[in-house]
DNA sequence: CAGCTATTTAAGAATTAAGTTAAATTCTAA
DNA sequence: TTAGAATTTAACTTAATTCTTAAATAGCTG
């Protein structure tokens, strides 16, 4: 790996590597969720969500679509998926 | 993956994302390596390469043994050593 | 033991990250 | 156009990270 590609690599884990936004990724894992769906499963304000949400979109792992006054976060990264994929089968029992 | 899953993967992620971490992790993934050897290649001093070994070390990710005056350090857990080779697949063009 | 090398530890300053709260947007629908 | 819902932005506070420098430890070698 050169330096430039650790460089990058290391400030996209940066991104990964906080509990909300891991599972803000996993939910996304299967399809697109609203900022209040996401907020219904992590435990906060749907401020910080999207607080959350803005350092993955800066990033380019997570994209949206505004619909109605509803915004839908999907990953547009499918490098990601493979990784989030690739961790929960080296570090997770339950798979699921 | 359960909260608590989420909440340890998090935390190991946490330790990998920095570039001088992974730098060492790359680095320490075809076999052991002393602080001085690790700080050669990394651009950086002693001190700093040790406080970012002792990262790596309080998280269960890389041991070491003592030999003469000199630490030999190596990856202790297999799944970061999968991990980081699928990195390196995922995002980098030379796998080398 | 004395000096040398490798590594760690400590302490401090500067930067960055995180969460909270309130205000501001944006869009819908009555 | 006014009220309300969903989301974002801003401002602030607190906590955590990072790097630097200097001193300390540990072990070899003469």
């Amino acid at each position: 790996m050169q330096t430039q590609e650790i460089d990058e690599l290391a400030a996209m884990l940066k991104a990964l590597a906080h509990p909300i936004r891991l599972q803000i990724l996993c939910l996304l894992q299967d399809g697109e969720m609203t900022v209040g769906e996401i907020r219904e499963t992590a435990q906060t304000t749907n401020a910080n969500i999207s607080q959350h949400l803005t350092i993955l979109r800066n990033k380019g792992i997570v994209g949206f679509r505004k619909e109605a006054n509803f915004i839908y976060n999907r990953i547009t990264d499918g490098r990601v998926i493979k990784l989030i994929e690739t961790m929960q089968n080296l570090f997770c029992s339950i798979k699921e």
